[in-house]
DNA sequence: CTCAGTGCAAAGGATTTGCATGCCG
DNA sequence: CGGCATGCAAATCCTTTGCACTGAG
């Protein structure tokens, strides 16, 4: 998705909860775009230092709610943000438990599918209704071996 | 594993790293033992109130130190804690994105060697250490509908 | 003009820490 | 006994919120 389409995405998922796409949130989008993984507010704002902290975190509040932004959070004390696979796609992450470091991988669609059945069936026998799943690998990322 | 083996491996493990099994840490792994999913300090206290807050957080991290416990962070605003699956076994958690309710379940064994070693390939790539995974089913428990 | 959006500073709230006391090894 | 463990209260730090101002429609 290019990032005009990006854009035009977001600014359809905000009009429709009746809120603006601003300077600010498009700032903001463009640095999650970016960055191409999921970060923490403090990286944002070190992304784009006109950005200032609690604009970020209501905004990023905001994108959320318009189901623009997905909220991460690893074992580490800070909250990481992505855009949603609406935008991007359905995707896992590879997480170093030293530094809270986030990287992107996909699964073969095959053992997607499988992952997608088994769980429905989990969740079935407990009486639960499940939108989605998440798949974290745990380990050391390079620079922390 | 019964109590008393689960006391045992504890009791080793803590004492590994020079720490003492005391009457406070066994009532706070009595009380996540007979839980069996995931809880809360919140819902630790209110188990056994002879528990103290800050008491209940200092030990869980000398626990999760030693290796004994385990810290899950969902996306709501507590972290919860579990006894690793040295102690428990390897499992996951359906989640409940309303109320943070966590219910565990385990998938069957061909599947978590396929996924295992896919996880491992995409690790590979990045240059990524992997000790462990996390899945989670997200959606809506029973009461949350 | 109007009202959502913004920046700044102050408040919230889960978690951590300092310190005096208690208890296990 | 000696030092780790504990309880209490105060401090931390990420995140949220109040308020006055700015800017898009």
């Amino acid at each position: 998705m290019t990032d005009a389409q990006t854009d035009e995405k977001v600014a359809a998922l905000l009009h429709q909860k009746g809120h603006r796409y601003s300077t600010v949130r498009r700032r903001l989008v463009k640095v999650l775009r970016t960055a191409g993984k999921p970060l923490t507010n403090t990286q944002i704002t070190a992304s784009d230092n006109s950005l200032v902290q609690s604009s970020v975190y209501r905004n990023l509040n905001v994108l959320e709610d318009a189901g623009a932004v997905t909220r991460i959070t690893t074992n580490d004390e800070f909250a990481r943000y992505e855009l949603t696979e609406h935008i991007t796609e359905h995707h896992h992450h590879i997480i170093c438990t030293r530094c809270g470091d986030i990287v992107d991988f996909s699964l073969p669609s095959v053992l997607e599918d499988s992952l997608n059945l088994s769980l429905r069936k989990a969740a079935n026998k407990v009486g639960f209704d499940i939108d989605n799943h998440r798949l974290d690998a745990l380990g050391t990322c390079v620079s922390c071996q």
